[in-house]
DNA sequence: GAATGCAACATTGTATACAATGCCGTCCGC
DNA sequence: GCGGACGGCATTGTATACAATGTTGCATTC
């Protein structure tokens, strides 16, 4: 493992919560070794935790654990890629419109307040932080329609997607979501269900084909 | 938890496996302490193993754990129930096609024994075992539909329905769906796509309304 | 020179010891 | 008698020690 990449976030931050951010901002690449015993001295706590925590983002899919060889971040084949988005393609568009159903004022000026974090990182050229805040909106969407559940698994199906587009869309430009987003986000704030679950079907089908 | 209550299913299988399997059987309800003392001696390994199992079975919202006071079997509100069955409305009923387009005879065989096996279940008068086949009919679909990803969700959905039904079905006879089962599998059998996604979507509405 | 066996090392898997926390019953004061 | 503080018990949280496993590099042999 880069001994360089800054990991800790803080005292408030749980070593699992630390780690999944640094997959999502791509600070920890796909194939990244995870090794306890570094692990543990970075956290400043012992193997124990960070056994627990690797066991969580195991579950999440994020990273992968073979028996006595160890954890490392896990490498989407293009098959798992593929039916990552064809899960979120069945849960997300009927998701959108129920949010679009649901959402009060407060929703949209957070979802308002997420996309606008998200330019502002594509202009400051951070395009880990705009990966991760451009799945914050998906997920944002699914608290919004009441559907914890579902906003469970879209959660790990954005993470997941997160390092489908760090090992399969080098370097292309990710801002091209952000109007698919400006979208989605006018449907939500108009009411207009329809409208919201075909813009996200459709903002899905761009993201599986670009 | 009670004591007599046979968990251990042989060395072969996990600690977390018996206890999933003890779940969906009824075996253990809804509420139950597990404290990893007693899971320990009774499954002949240390606490460090156990906490690893309970924590795996908490990702998967089989077991709540609540910090300092321990694990126990989830039971699931009201609201959690209705949001498991919406989740399963939005992914099987599409993975149900796909199934009846790619099913081999093998696949169709495989359903036909789990069914036959699930009636002889109910026959012999072992809800729990019914149960537990019937949850396996749904997580087989999603499998030859080819969506390993879904068909995680769906293994998940179907425990927690499980616990629902041992929470909320009180007495009430689960043998009515065997007959639903039945449609389904004559059309992943004959490949008709369109008749098992609407058997399947009405199956679930079935199952949430009665 | 390539393949094989072996030994030292690195890393993970498991058990156990200890610390921290919450629970519950008891005792004291009012 | 009743409420609250206190102390012991039960249980979980974390660290550490040891066992098991895999890996790497070197020496030996053909």
């Amino acid at each position: 493992m880069d001994q360089s990449v800054s990991l800790t976030d803080g005292p408030g931050e749980t070593v699992a919560g630390s780690l999944k951010r640094a997959i999502h901002e791509h600070r920890l690449a796909p194939g990244t070794k995870l090794v306890e015993d570094e692990l543990s001295t970075i956290f400043g706590v012992s193997r124990t935790v960070v056994r627990a925590a690797l066991q969580e983002l195991a579950h999440e899919r994020l990273v992968t654990i073979r028996r006595n060889h160890g954890a490392s971040v896990s490498q989407p084949t293009v098959r798992e890629a593929r039916e990552v988005f064809e899960a979120r393609a069945l849960l997300e568009p009927r998701t959108a419109r129920s949010a679009a159903e649901r959402a009060t004022p407060e929703d949209i000026a957070l979802l308002q307040r997420h996309m606008d974090d998200e330019h502002a990182a594509i202009h400051a050229g951070d395009a880990g932080r705009a990966v991760r805040l451009s799945g914050l909106f998906h997920i944002e969407i699914a608290r919004i329609a009441d559907q914890a559940t579902i906003a469970g698994f879209v959660t790990q199906l954005v993470s997941r997607s997160s390092l489908v587009i760090a090992l399969y869309w080098q370097r292309r430009n990710a801002l091209c979501e952000s109007h698919a987003h400006d979208a989605l986000l006018r449907a939500l704030a108009t009411g207009d269900g329809d409208l919201a679950e075909e813009l996200m079907k459709g903002h899905l089908l761009d993201l599986v084909t670009s």
